[in-house]
DNA sequence: TCAAAAATTCAAAGCGCTTTGGATTTCCTT
DNA sequence: AAGGAAATCCAAAGCGCTTTGAATTTTTGA
């Protein structure tokens, strides 16, 4: 069943039946809820191919996987991509996904804008002054950063959560219950999202005149075995932190085996802070103890980058250009009040 | 630049051109050059919606997603998608990738396959009698399973790894080092090669008149935390193992981890083998002790994937239908003799 | 009531490629 | 040298949709 077929059934013009569907004003109410009619009844599906051809529009969407140690298997990817592609599979929209390294993710994005196979580029793992973001500034193609650049101006459409602002409030409630002593299990020291939670959790303690010392901040992949690592180190330290936070769950699960290996209960000797993706495979109200968190769904963020993809490329709704979520400080029982000094 | 352009620069006609593009024989060699030449100098890219237009050809593949928990974010699963992309981008073919409830698999790969947007569905995470196979084989869609269901028929079109053998070899070296108590950290036990993993283990066994006790084996998600705890468990055992397998480096990541906070020695008092999936964030030869391992490339199985499937939709050349690589058995410190009984 | 404006609808021209069915040339045989 | 086969190349017809420019019908205003 094609337009052709359809429009023949209805008595109609192709043009017409095609403006029906694709909601143009010219068509009378009536004409059009017969032709909607008519397209449940036959289960008419338009070709894409055809209409690809005739609109000019690829109706995909690119994006380019960083494909180095230690980042292509990121266990985040597979949960950002499973909301991408809740959305975008509603509008038939297609990924073309690019691996390349990343010394050459500027040279990949302009390679595959300029194929013509994508009308829309998706880009993530920001570093500070991003050169990508400036390129694609100066393509006319419509791209969407998840997270942010530093260092330039924030003049590019982005959707992103406040990290700082996430890492402060997490940072306050701990120095509000008394503890001093913090330290930081951090991502990569490259990417913009480390550097603002770091920054978060510096300026709640300078508020107290504190500060957070150098051998009490690590970065790494997110990996359980940095989390454990890391934990380690802090509690070898002369005087080793009372407050913790990490900036994933995976991170936490490492962090609190080391800290239950040293025979130090979670809540009372030291205090946990984690950012929780919404990893559906590690809910941190599942942990011995739970944990309290910092929470902004990954999943979401993917739905709504491709939502907003996808209405800039079909110019359907005007969405707007730049998004900073807040994430949700949920208190469980990883935290409590720092113990008395000794 | 377009066709038209081309063949007018060319003086040629369009026919011409396009079959000395794709390969048709009745083009003379010099012209065929004068094109691929001019080509070259020109930049000249064919538009992909047309073709897709004209062939009937979609010119992606489509994936289903499990969007279970535990599932979806599987470390495993960014590596394996690098090698489809890698290979699919220089095909220029595209991915629609679609998210769906596990139990809902065969429906979603239907309805993904009805909506003619892709001309080749790939499907993983096999399980016994895994009904997508039956489903896919009444429609005419080109697929390849990565894995192998069991209790069915073998008549379908796959690139598995020879898990079995592997896990039997695995197990042999370690009874020809005189070992005797074996446990398997295996992946879930639903999946297929969770399955034929234990089952080669099992038969090196049988060769000696030994089976594998029940509370020496453990299945769940292949993460660091399993690996862990599992390996915890088993030397709590009256007669803990000497020997054990992991069906992950992930996995025995957590297990070297228990092992050294037991205070044991890795390749003397335990020996361990575990399957090595070459995630370039964790290598076999980075272990404190060097792993000795059952290797077989995820990315190379992607791509390998991803070069049957186009092959097949493009009718390019004709692939074996049906692959069942073997893993290389790498041994490294991880193993050594039996320890004497005590 | 009639011309002008607004609302609907349509025919036809692409979009850029592949492919069918013929032309036209060139190459062999005999 | 002539007839037929083989080798090349071409014009034109789609593929199924969108969109332009115009035609037709309905409303509106004076």
């Amino acid at each position: 069943m094609n337009l052709k077929q359809l429009s023949q059934l209805l008595g109609l013009s192709q043009t017409t039946v095609s403006r029906a569907l694709n909601g143009y004003p010219e068509v009378n109410a009536e004409t059009r809820q017969r032709v909607l009619d008519a397209v449940r009844e036959t289960g008419y599906r338009p070709n894409r191919a055809a209409q690809r051809l005739a609109t000019g529009r690829a109706g995909s969407i690119g994006l380019v996987m960083p494909t180095a140690d230690g980042i292509e298997s990121d266990v985040h990817f597979g949960e950002f991509l499973a909301g991408l592609g809740d959305e975008a599979v509603r509008h038939d929209f297609h990924f073309v996904i690019n691996p390349s390294h990343p010394e050459d993710e500027v040279a990949t994005c302009r390679r595959l804008v300029a194929s013509g196979n994508v009308d829309a580029l998706f880009l993530a793992y920001m570093r500070e002054k991003d050169p990508r973001i400036a390129m694609m500034k100066s393509l006319k193609t419509p791209f969407i950063v998840h997270g942010r650049s530093i260092g330039i101006p924030d003049d590019y459409p982005y959707l992103d959560i406040d990290n700082t602002g996430a890492f402060y409030d997490a940072a306050r409630l701990l120095t509000q219950l008394g503890h001093r002593r913090f330290a930081l299990i951090n991502g990569p020291d490259y990417l913009a999202f480390s550097v603002r939670r770091r920054k978060g959790v510096a300026r709640a303690l300078a508020e107290l005149g504190l500060s957070l010392r150098e051998d009490c901040v690590t970065h790494a992949q997110m990996t359980d075995e940095h989390g454990f690592r890391a934990m380690q180190a802090f509690l070898r330290l002369e005087a080793p932190p009372t407050a913790v936070l990490c900036s994933s769950t995976v991170l936490a699960l490492g962090a609190v085996r080391a800290i239950n290996q040293a025979g130090l209960k979670i809540g009372a000797d030291i205090s946990l802070i984690a950012h929780d993706d919404v990893l559906p495979m590690l809910k941190p109200e599942n942990f011995m103890v739970p944990l309290t968190t910092t929470r902004s769904s990954l999943r979401a963020a993917g739905q709504r980058i491709a939502r907003r993809l996808i209405a800039q490329i079909l110019q359907l709704e005007t969405l707007p250009q730049q998004e900073l979520w807040k994430a949700d400080l949920i208190v469980r029982a990883s935290t409590g009040p720092a113990p008395p000094e000794k």
